[in-house]
DNA sequence: CTAAAACCTGACGTTAACGTCAGAGGCAAG
DNA sequence: CTTGCCTCTGACGTTAACGTCAGGTTTTAG
């Protein structure tokens, strides 16, 4: 499962990545922006990408969800693009998974507290 | 438990009930501006909450972190500020609540998803 | 009485992930 | 060849919950 280019993979334009992730091209083009996705440059100029990039714009919209930025995104990025991390990555994923495990805590909370008070105003409407 | 002013209640500023609930001086009037928050005012202008107010303001920190926008929060209100509500109400309750529970479960796949590259990075640094 | 701390009303600034518009070029079909 | 869709590069607009600053009044501690 190499990560770099094979010579005979069929490369796809912006609007296929887009429709193959459910997001906008504005938002594809905003993920290379930010140094999230690149892509080569066919010689007039247009964005072509390997299939890869479909599950990876996948993969920025679940963690986009989670509350990661593009920035940390970024920053891990190298976690699963190449098998080389070194400790304070491991650390950061470790800091985010937390943050993440966190936030669910706290909605599970308000989700409680509104499970009460939805049986407070069903029984007593 | 009426929610109509004791006459013998004492009566606290704004700083008290920021510092009581853990937000800013400027947070709390933004709640007022928004309509999630009323308060007396001092003959010479200055804000008079009832100790309701410091843990009202917990609960809109709370549904914040649920993502609920204050407009939300506001048309929410009537449901516990008094006993009375109608179906629609109680029908925009339960799709908040779906919606949190929803984001509950993003949140777990973002976390799983970080869990396996946090296995992998471990056993394969 | 005085200085510090708290409060007031505007009103502009911030941030993130895009939306949207303008103007111009590129590409497959008929 | 031209029609219609796709793509390009800027660049300004959006939203929510505040932050922050300015300039002025009020309350409190000593």
């Amino acid at each position: 499962m190499s990560v770099t280019a094979d010579a005979t993979e069929r490369l796809i334009r912006i609007g296929e990545v887009a429709r193959g992730a459910g997001v906008s091209v504005r938002a594809v083009r905003y993920y290379e922006q930010q140094g999230l996705l690149t892509a080569e440059r066919s010689p007039s100029g247009q964005r072509l990408y390997r299939q890869e990039a479909i599950s990876l714009v996948r993969f920025f919209q679940q963690m986009f969800a989670a509350g990661l930025t593009s920035r940390r995104i970024t920053e891990l990025l190298p976690c699963w693009d190449s098998g080389h991390t070194d400790a304070a990555q491991r650390a950061m994923l470790r800091v985010e998974r937390d943050r993440i495990q966190a936030r669910i805590e706290d909605l599970e909370a308000a989700r409680d507290r509104l499970d009460e008070v939805i049986a407070i105003t069903d029984t007593h409407p």
